[in-house]
DNA sequence: TGGGGTTACGCAATTCGTAAAAATT
DNA sequence: AATTTTTACGAATTGCGTAACCCCA
């Protein structure tokens, strides 16, 4: 058993067990990946994946179980080839930030911006997609970081902290019935066609919910996975947007009116979310302050140190988070 | 890097950074280990060891961070040799129990008995230390199972599951003053020399807490980390001794009146624990539930889930457990 | 001077790539 | 017929042991 093979089954996971495409993402030869991995088979006595029927090839429940560790151990192999590189070259290296439209667009900007020009030397990459993909991302160690409001909280491999808390605001055309309205509530939001957030995407969750408390069935004609989409069909005159508040530039957003929305709907809390037993290189802590002032690299170790939500839940239970 | 390497380094640790010692216990010769060191530490870019002053090596401060994960992913590939053995072989293989003498003496012989019946070809081994050595031994791998009462608390990294309650008795010559007595109370007890267990040994902190409780110092002019010794010196007229209860055999014991101590002194909770992310084997899920018939593989594999003492008292929070 | 550690060197085994064959759709 | 996987084989590298050398009490 080598450490080479061991990469070769985990990647044989994500590519679908094609050999083939194993080899390719490893840059290395399909017969080099298809013999290691028969010879791995052979010293454990068992098959790790078997070629069931046709072209279809599946995973032996040991081979699971085998896969599982594997992956735990390439993990902290990881970690040290980090510690290397920490040492090497302590401000160069890779960023990898597996995050959601909406984060990328509005809360991160000014955080890279600042990160870029401090670390010239580590180059960031920036994955992009649904709340559960970003947290599959970092789960399987392709990105560092998960940003993201929804869905993060079931995966139990990911350690997540609070970064902010944000508001929701309702948008709407100029002249529109309710910017005649002293304060907007529920029902009258109920009352006309809503555009928002897909589900699944950038605390959309908590608008269901809203309603849900509220007795009434929300109208929702349109749903994108972000807000610029949203505001864009507003303008059309489609429907009321509601989207969080920091993703309305009143600047830019000129032909809309942006009507609070405090009160009818609870703040929802953005984290950021990175696996156990990595090593964390220095960058990575500061671009996590930069993103979350209170998130400073004493609270962050101590969390990597617990490995354990509910009890990092506590650590930052009496900490006033920003808001925005 | 390899997997030898990362083998090489934490043996190390385990051999006083020794290569010499190191090479021994891993079957393989002075040089072949220095030189790998080397070529792992030239690859990593710095010093693991350092050699300091004279004959002296220390662990540099990043080769405690490397050695950490290194323990991580070898762990982690024993846990995938592990699971070759139990398909190659179910019913064969190693169990090594890490334990105090009152366990080994007392609780263990039954189970161990009809274990080595169902199971010819285990080959079973056990560590006898104190409670700290015993935890020591399955933290660094060298043995399975820790089974004790004291101590094992304090290291994180094992799950501690629950295995059954004992009480305290307490044993006089015949005709002892003591005997006289309807019923013995820790003020009585407190105006006799006592022998008891030496300190970490056997539950021998809640022995000095119901003293203080009473707020009396006891006169321990004896201790031994076994009731047999104890009790040698009971016999001999040294003084009273206190010691398990389960650890007196009327039988046997012939010449040594026991006096029942269960409102004296607080049950004592004896615990098995084991690393977290092992495989554990067939047998060993056997063995547990033979010593613990409610520790159940069902149970035992929640704990595995869970990895968090926490969260694993909660599970047998409701579960009464077995007295002796 | 001797116990531990490192360097030097050669044999043996392993790894990995190209090429070819086999299998599957 | 085309794509994917496995087998065959040779070159290059790596791993490991013996022997020699070094270093510090």
């Amino acid at each position: 058993m080598n450490i080479q093979q061991l990469r070769y089954i985990v990647e044989m996971v994500n590519n679908n067990l094609s050999v083939t495409s194993t080899a390719e993402t490893l840059f290395t030869s399909q017969p080099g990946v298809s013999k290691q991995i028969k010879l791995l088979e052979e010293e454990l006595g068992f098959a790790i994946f078997e070629r069931t029927f046709k072209n279809k090839t599946e995973i032996t429940q040991e081979g699971k179980l085998v896969i599982k560790h594997a992956a735990e151990a390439l993990s902290a192999i990881e970690a040290i080839k980090n510690i290397s590189r920490e040492v090497k070259s302590p401000d160069k290296g890779d960023l990898r930030i597996a995050t959601t439209q909406t984060q990328a667009r509005y809360a991160l900007p000014n955080v890279i911006q600042s990160f870029v020009k401090k670390y010239p030397d580590v180059s960031l990459h920036m994955h992009q997609g649904a709340p559960n993909q970003i947290a599959e991302a970092v789960v399987k160690g392709h990105a560092d970081f998960a940003i993201a409001t929804e869905a993060l909280h079931h995966y139990e491999d990911l350690i997540m902290l609070p970064c902010y808390l944000w508001y929701r605001g309702v948008v709407v055309t100029e002249g529109h019935p309710l910017t005649k309205l002293d304060k907007v509530t529920i029902h009258d939001l109920a009352q006309y066609p809503i555009i928002t957030y897909t589900f699944g995407f950038t605390g959309r969750s908590e608008l269901d919910m809203a309603f849900e408390r509220a007795g009434k069935v929300p109208n929702i004609v349109l749903t994108a996975t972000d807000a610029d989409v949203i505001k864009t069909y507003v303008e059309l005159g489609l429907g009321v947007g509601v989207i969080a508040s920091m993703s309305l530039d009143p600047q830019k957003d000129k032909h809309l009116i942006a009507l609070d929305a405090k009160e009818i709907f609870k703040p929802s809390m953005t984290k950021i979310g990175f696996r156990k037993n990595i090593h964390m290189r220095g960058y990575m802590y500061d671009f996590i302050e930069r993103f979350s002032p209170h998130l400073t690299k004493q609270k962050v170790e101590e969390a990597l140190i617990l490995k354990d939500n509910d009890k990092i839940d506590k650590l930052f239970r009496d900490i006033s988070l920003p808001e925005r």
